[in-house]
Formats: structure tokens, C-alpha cells, sequence
RNA sequence: GUGGGCGUAGCUCAGUUGGUUAGAGCGCCAGGUUGUGGUCCUGGAGGUCGGGGGUUCGAGACCCCUCGUUCACCCCA
């Protein structure tokens, strides 16, 4: 028999990690539903030319993209990110505006996989399409920032800067590029490659032999038209007055070709792995017209579901949720008994599970007690001839006896009442 | 894509300069207790030592290849 593992840089997520990503969606969907973005849900693959407007020279796009050719002579893509796919999706249906969507699911990079690192990796993000106004960036941040917050993390750092419009970003890449190209010599030879194809990437380098260079270099503050200028300070006063700290960083240019404007990221100083930045987003004005739409800003964030929760599990906080049933029906007739039990319990709103394949009491009793359960519910044939069932409840040890047409009520006293999953019929 | 570390039971790991039948703890199953879990005691199942090739009388150990993983670079969430 061939045995078979996950391809590289996928994994399972299993029980109980799964019902914490869950609740991580859940939390994120609360915090963001309830400033008015609606969910959208674009498709994983679409025509690959939807994300090259991420920028051909980015390293997304010339070589981590999970690219084929379909049966239909299509050339697709699985997506690397939703962002470009959002904008994609408000050109082909023109909502009106401000249109404002949150996210989640799995984008696929080809890259080595590494810690905090996938080929498939999950996202949760917002988009808000059609304001040019800085509030919208600052309650997108804020909306981050109060997800963080919610999750329990205390060590997250805002790194925020403005890249510009279009023309601000053109004119301060070449100045950038003369400055470094003037000092290749003091380089290191990574960062000379990275110069031909992206200047803006040389300043990303934590290479120690590259750092004087950097530290001399034009800063992009200069360039910054007086409008670009003031849209970002009203921002820092946004971000001030709802008492988010952040830092500036004038050399944070992130990966992506389409940031303009503002520009951010998010942090983890809890974590030790080269990959710490558990979130990051920024404006995009121009990205919905490079994809066939309407002239229309955008700005929003993606947040790492996988590094956000090694941030989680490095400050120790948003634990996987214990799973546990209400009660565990231990039927040591022939199991037919717990058929029915089970069943009615469930129908009356409470989890229940039971045990297979008859197996002894002791061992009936080891899973109820696995399972979490509040009560085991116990039939043997004292029961069944009394018309009734054995309740024990598993912390105190504290037994009664409960007739059968009484099971339900003892649950709404013991347990609360519960909503039924579906009513009897 | 480049470079380094690591692959032994479901999990975490021992395993001497190469030497008989590869071990432990936890977990799992069963019994001790024929109506009772969590503690305790006893027993049991479970391994082609990641895979392939080579060296050797003999390889879990040494060599080569390969796959996976991990860390760093690159890049990014």
C-alpha cells in the first residue's frame, strides 16, 4: 500500500485547531459586520491576468503563482491574495459606493514553505471601495486593531507610512534608484539584483551590509504631493484620537505594486521567526481601474490567519476551544437504547454523544468522561424496567434516578434552555 | 530558488566506537472491579528505524541519492 502525506506546504488542520480557526472567523466577522462590511465570497481560481495587475515585477506574481492552463485552453490562476479579486469582482458588478466586504479563506503562493509560512494559507481581510476620505483609512485600521485586540494580543506593533500617488511613487523610485545605483558599490549583492528589478524592495533588506546605504537614503516624506501629505497626517490625527500607537516607518513599501497613499502593517513582537508580520494592507486608488472598472479608490487589509494565531499561542492567549458534549449516554443493554436517547436530546437542543460497538461500562464511562460531558445518562436493565434513566453528573459523582418523560426537563433545569437545532416533529 | 539542521511507535524522545529479539514516557485497548470515569496496579496491541541504493560478516547508526520537515536567505500573511 502506497502511503500518502499532504504536498508540501499544506497541512490538516484537525480538531480541536479547526474550531479555532472557526471562532477566529467568527470574531473577525463580528468586529467587522458590525462597522457595515458584508461578506463576499470570490471564486479561488480565476483568469491569472486578474492578478498580475498585482505588479509582474513583484515576486507574487513572476514566480509564486499557482498558474495552469485549463481543459478549456483558459490560462488561470489560484488566487495569491483576494485583494485583486475584490476590486476585480466591484468592476464586473459596479455596486454602488462605498461599497465595504470582508473575507476569509485560503490563497495559494508557491513558495518553501517555512514557519508562519504555507502554500495554501488562509486570510480573513476587508476591502472598502469608492472613499478617497482618511477616515476610511483610519477605520480600517482601527477595525484591525480592535480584531487584535478582541483575539486577546497585546504585543502587535503598527507600522504605518504613505507611499504617494502614482506620480509621487514614480518620481521618488528614480531618485531612490540613482542614490543606490550611485552607491552599488557599498551594497551587497542581493540588494544590487533587487535594484534592477525593485528599487523600493532595496530598502526592505535587513542584510547588515546594506544598512549604512539605506540609512542615507531619500526618504519618499519629500515627495509626497502637499494632497498626499495632508491625507496622511489626517490619518496619524485619526489613528491618535481613537488612541491606536503606531509607528512610522518610511521605509515600509510592502510587496504589492498597487499601495498608494497609506501604507501598514502589522507586527508581532511575541514572535521569534523571521515571519512576524501578521498583517498588513494599505490604499489602492487605481487598482479597480487597472482591472477594467471605473476610476475608484480602495484601501484594506489581509491578516495571516496561521501567523496571527503563532502570535496568539506566543503570548498565550485564544487557546483552541475545549470541545465537549452535554451529555454522554452510556447503554450497556445492546445500544439501541442510546439511538433513541441520543437522538431525542439532540432534537430538544442539547449534544449528545454515546459510545459503539458494546462496549463494556467501564469503558462507556472512560469515553463520557473523554467526551467532556456534564452528565452520563446511564440504561442498563434497571432501568429500562423502571421506565427510567440513571443521571450522573461527571464532576460531582452525584447520581439520580429520572423518569424517561422527565430527561428533557432535567436538562432545562440543569443546563439552561436551549434552542432546539431542528423542532420534532 | 539557494544554504544549514532534523526524520526511530499515534505523540515527545532514548538508542554506546557499526554487533543478538529496537526501548521509555504519554496516549490507546483490556483486566484488577460481571452497574460506573477521573487516581492506582497488571497485561496487551502498535515500528518495513521516511524511501531507494551502497560499504560491511553484520547498518537505526557510515556514504550517496531521494522525499518530507525545520531554520535562515529571498519574499510575504
Amino acid at each position: 500500500m502506497p502511503t500518502f502525506q499532504t504536498s508540501p506546504g499544506t497541512r490538516d488542520i484537525l480538531p480541536p485547531d479547526a474550531a479555532r480557526w472557526r471562532q477566529f472567523n467568527a470574531i473577525f466577522a463580528d468586529t467587522v459586520e458590525a462597522a457595515g462590511y458584508g461578506c463576499i465570497i470570490p471564486p479561488i481560481f480565476e483568469d491569472a491576468t486578474v492578478f498580475h495587475r498585482i505588479g509582474e515585477a513583484t515576486d507574487v506574481v513572476s514566480k509564486e503563482m499557482y498558474d495552469f492552463e485549463d481543459k478549456g485552453g483558459r490560462h488561470v490562476s489560484l488566487r495569491p491574495e483576494q485583494t485583486a479579486s475584490v476590486c476585480r469582482a466591484f468592476a464586473q458588478h459596479r455596486p454602488t459606493t462605498p461599497w465595504k466586504v470582508w473575507y476569509t479563506g485560503p490563497n495559494f503562493r508557491y513558495e518553501k514553505a517555512q514557519a508562519g509560512r504555507y502554500r495554501q494559507f488562509d486570510q480573513v481581510g476587508i476591502e472598502a471601495l469608492g472613499v478617497h476620505d482618511s477616515d476610511l483609512d483610519v477605520e480600517v485600521i482601527a477595525l484591525a486593531w480592535k480584531f487584535y485586540q478582541r483575539l486577546g494580543l497585546s504585543n502587535v506593533q503598527l507600522v504605518i507610512n504613505s507611499l504617494g500617488d502614482d506620480g509621487d511613487r514614480a518620481r521618488y523610485v528614480d531618485a531612490l534608484r540613482q542614490y543606490l545605483q550611485s552607491h552599488q558599490d557599498a551594497l551587497t549583492p542581493e540588494a544590487r539584483q533587487t535594484l534592477e528589478r525593485n528599487p523600493l524592495r532595496v530598502l526592505d533588506s535587513k542584510r547588515q551590509g546594506d544598512l549604512d546605504v539605506i540609512a542615507s537614503a531619500p526618504t519618499i516624506k519629500a515627495f509626497l504631493s502637499v494632497e498626499a501629505n495632508e491625507h496622511f497626517e489626517k490619518v496619524l490625527t485619526g489613528l491618535r484620537a481613537l488612541a491606536i500607537p503606531f509607528t512610522q516607518n518610511e521605509y515600509l513599501v510592502r510587496g504589492l505594486d498597487y499601495y498608494r497613499r497609506t501604507s501598514f502593517e502589522f507586527v508581532s513582537t511575541a514572535l521569534e521567526s523571521a515571519q512576524n508580520a501578521i498583517g498588513g494592507g494599505g490604499r489602492y486608488d487605481g487598482l479597480v481601474q487597472s482591472l477594467g472598472g471605473p476610476d475608484t479608490p480602495g484601501i484594506g487589509f489581509a491578516l495571516g490567519l496561521d501567523r496571527t494565531l503563532l502570535a496568539c499561542d506566543a503570548e498565550g492567549v485564544f487557546g483552541a476551544p475545549k470541545s465537549s458534549v452535554d451529555v454522554f449516554v452510556v447503554d450497556v443493554i445492546d445500544g439501541t437504547h442510546a439511538l433513541a436517547v441520543t437522538n431525542n436530546i439532540q432534537d430538544a437542543g442539547y449534544s449528545a454523544d454515546r459510545a459503539f460497538d458494546g462496549r463494556s461500562m467501564k469503558a462507556q464511562m472512560k469515553s463520557a468522561d473523554r467526551s467532556g460531558a456534564r452528565f452520563a445518562i446511564i440504561i442498563a436493565q434497571d432501568e429500562v424496567a423502571s421506565g427510567s434513566y440513571t443521571i450522573r453528573d461527571m464532576a460531582s459523582a452525584q447520581q439520580q434516578l429520572v423518569a424517561k418523560s422527565d430527561l428533557v426537563e432535567f436538562l432545562t433545569r440543569n443546563l439552561g434552555k436551549r434552542t432546539p437545532r431542528r423542532s420534532p416533529s
